[in-house]
DNA sequence: TTGAAAGCGCTAACAT
DNA sequence: ATGTTAGCGCTTTCAA
């Protein structure tokens, strides 16, 4: 299985030897610009010929020192665990394709060890930028392309030392918030009792959802032991939320899910109390399919993936430098589960 | 924000000079190789020290123009929509850093101009292996890759230009079955009308499967007209299962779900007609932490990742040629949710 | 209309 | 103990 050395891959060196030709002729057929160097056309098919008899395919990486360009494109995220962080690593993909790029995405499972790692990683590989998606505090990453001379824009999680393009994570939140809070007066509940789980304290999009949180709870005092920042471990919010059900009545009548992997957490827990189905309801930022159809009234505010994405490019492209810049992508509404039925 | 050339990349010619000494001494430093040369330890330190002055990062792409190594490994996945192809991407990635690779995962949407085009575009970035997940067919995609004398394996859909790694299929679908059929019988119904849904028709996995099911309902006379290889996409799942609901009585008493996407489409009309919950049980070949949580008995068959993917390295590492050798890993039953209670 | 030659950044004989 | 040199495969200027 080890790699045949005997069938050496083909040079342009093969295809001038066989065309009888240079290799500087090759080089300008193949590469298109042989109009403007007016090559003789009997040459041109004869060397084209010879590159497909060969099965001839560029070096790409001895190409790429020649012109001192990669066409690498770099992205690094934190894992492809949900529909969020998957759709942003193929709508990746697609843009940096359509722009002649070879994309490279890795994930760093949220180690910052592993984010500097695949980093530097991607710098001695010479992509020619990179995208640095859902990373708290991303300045060192940054700050290590600046030094590599590469272009560099956060997505998700902004930070100051590059621009950054995020979701309107306060107005979707506020959006969410209201529905949930409407619902819950439907039913008859104390919205006062709402609950807000999952995220980090301290990082911005969990700031920025939880201050759209309050904006939309502004009207009545909110019962703050119910506001948990516990991370994204599924683990985690599952027994914070099996230990609310133990309490029976004192189960929150709403809950406002930020991030969809503390949302797993509420499904493990439902599958064993079905029962919570009819008791409480959903708002979570971010969407799932399945999540979608749990037997829970749910609301999901689902990013749009291609704008994020669209938006990372065009500030990566723009002349002027522009560290500063953030810009914001307006979240949908996707899916209002049973809501308003006041039954649940 | 355009990449800004001042600060232009420091190569071991500035490392040499600022040192005051030479190039090949700076690369036999900064490879760890100094020792065997003998070279004197203050020499060493001074290079060292000039190098993290300028912020020295080999470029791994004249490295290995010269090496004729590039230290990348490729992988060509569907898509990472779903849990069972980010798990793979996720541990391919751990386990080609773990060998000093760096990992380049690209998505192929299943489309087949897509998957030879990013075949070809790994092979002229010089990938050192790849391996070819989901694809059914892969022979062109394999010969590619012979041609120019680089490893491949097939993942998940075999072929037979290249060696493969399996799940056992027909083993999983067998056991997944016969627990389906029994919860069919424990709760009173008519396993004959028990449904296959999902995969294509001619495909491996989905026929081993379906082989499988078959092998666990030799013993009735099942209604073909409910086996149906109706592809990935969630929509058509969808739509054939609302057709059945419709029907009312008609429904199946229990869904062999092949592939969590068509599972996607028994959420979305569960959603709607929750009642089916009551009448109808659920075996999925793969897992989700959602699906895993609707309000149906659900069993899920989870494919075993690490192994996986362990098991396509080691036939890349392998000395012999191997092109016939096919690996089977056995997945797992994940979860069965309300399985045996014959109420639901 | 084409070929020779230089050089991208690096490594490894081979000299010294 | 360290420097010189010759390429890895490619592009592009310049000369012919």
């Amino acid at each position: 299985m080890r790699k045949r050395e005997d069938r050496a891959r083909s040079t342009i060196y093969d295809i001038a030897k066989r065309a009888g030709t240079s290799a500087s002729t090759v080089s300008l057929v193949l590469n298109g610009s042989w109009q403007r160097y007016r090559i003789n056309s009997d040459t041109a098919a004869r060397v084209r010929e010879a590159a497909d008899a060969l099965g001839y395919r560029t070096n790409q990486r001895a190409r790429g020192l020649r012109l001192s360009r990669s066409s690498l494109a770099g992205m690094a995220i934190p894992h492809y665990r949900n529909r969020f962080f998957a759709g942003l690593a193929e709508e990746f993909e697609a843009q940096a394709r359509s722009r002649g790029l070879c994309p490279v995405v890795v994930s760093t499972q949220r180690d910052r060890a592993t984010e500097r790692f695949v980093i530097e990683t991607l710098l001695a590989q010479q992509v020619e930028m990179v995208i640095v998606a859902g990373v708290d505090r991303p300045d060192i990453l940054n700050e290590l392309c600046a030094l590599a001379g590469i272009a560099c824009v956060n997505l998700d999680l902004p930070g100051s030392k590059a621009p950054s393009v995020v979701s309107d994570n306060r107005g979707g939140a506020r959006r969410l918030t209201t529905i949930l809070v409407d619902e819950v007066r439907a039913r008859g509940g104390d919205p006062s009792q709402i609950a807000f789980v999952g995220g980090n304290s301290g990082e911005y999009a969990t700031e920025e959802r939880l201050a759209g949180f309050r904006e939309a709870t502004a009207g009545f005092a909110l019962d703050e032991s119910r506001v948990l920042r516990c991370g994204y471990s599924p683990a985690t919010a599952e027994a914070l939320i099996e230990s609310w059900a133990r309490q029976g009545d004192g189960f929150p009548p709403g809950i406002f899910v930020n991030s969809i992997t503390a949302c797993e957490g509420f499904a493990a827990v439902l599958r064993r109390r079905l029962e919570l189905g009819q008791r409480t309801s959903l708002a979570c930022f971010d969407w799932d399919p399945f999540a979608a159809s749990l037997p829970v009234p749910i609301a999901m505010m689902r990013q749009d993936v291609d704008r994020l994405i669209g938006a990372c490019f065009e500030l990566i492209e723009r002349e002027e430098p522009c560290e500063a810049a953030m810009i914001t992508v307006e979240p949908t509404l996707e899916i209002v589960s049973a809501f308003g039925t006041a039954a649940g």
